[in-house]
DNA sequence: TCCTATAAATAATA
DNA sequence: TATTATTTATAGGA
């Protein structure tokens, strides 16, 4: 039989691959098992899973629970087809200083009810708290990792009819 | 030498396991490369991954880039406070639903603006329309996510107070 | 991309 | 949990 092949496969450090071409074989590599892994746990505990990743050059890469895989290539052809768009910062957006808002306002309704006599509604409300920082984190998490594929242009014309809409509501 | 061992690795069916104890096993034993498979990459190649799953049970585990672990781990402890609530299901909020009048009104500015004699204008358009609708669908998705793991009544209390904000500032 | 040799992950078992 | 036997994933090379 013939052995074409080369050493096989060696233990390599976990530390950033310097030649960017490296990198890229690496990750084109890679990418299949970072699919297949999720996937296999998704199916075998029936467990809800989704990733999410961005390569430093700015591509994205994705795997999601049925549901979401559609919206994720959907998400992906729409990347390419606005490459060409460089990443600029992104300052607050309505919608996020909202929620900035109303963390405050439950903080401070926690504050003053601190002293109060209803340790259930403390309670309560420390809770609500808990729970919307930790909806605020998420929120900020994506708001994050959009922030760097749509351009702030863009973003901001989103903020701008969401205001619009917000106003005309109420 | 003790060869104390079993059987090795077999090959397994990639089906939901039935037992509900062997499905917990095997989640405990994969939970170890979940993460480290995603991490790998990251120190590779530099990207950014984050992943999050939630289990049938409703528990979540997560692994991100370096600034995520922090906000998760939080998350997680949040979560074990709470375990005692159920899940139910959460009527829409009204941040989303102004993201989706949002995205109704920005197909409707795209199909108005389709006769028209600014290509230019159509084509950012429609690049417009696509990241939103992108965008939309992370935001949907998180919501999702989230819907899981918060009691409707706590997430209205939270849109209710978001909604006074919004009246005010307007 | 493909192939091979090796490293890693992990199912079965104690 | 820990160990071992196998299956998978993958680094190196064509």
């Amino acid at each position: 039989m013939d052995k074409r092949g080369g050493k096989g496969s060696q233990k390599i450090e976990l530390k950033l691959i310097e030649s960017k071409e490296a990198r890229t074989v690496a990750f084109s590599k890679r990418k299949h098992g970072l699919d297949k892994k999720p996937k296999e746990y998704s199916n075998l505990t029936g467990a809800d899973i989704d990733s999410i990743l961005f390569t430093q050059a700015g591509k994205s890469h994705s795997y999601g629970s049925p549901s979401v895989e559609k919206v994720i290539d959907k998400f992906h052809e729409l990347k390419q087809n606005n490459s060409q768009q460089n990443h600029t910062d992104m300052s607050k957006t309505n919608v996020f200083e909202a929620f900035e808002d109303l963390r405050k306002e439950v903080q401070a309704f926690k504050k003053k009810d601190l002293g109060s006599e209803l340790p259930t509604d403390k309670y309560m409300l420390e809770n609500r708290l808990k729970q919307f920082e930790a909806y605020k984190s998420r929120l900020d998490k994506i708001k994050n990792q959009i922030k760097g594929d749509v351009p702030a242009e863009q973003f901001n014309f989103i903020s701008e009819v969401a205001l619009k809409l917000e106003k005309m509501s109420s």
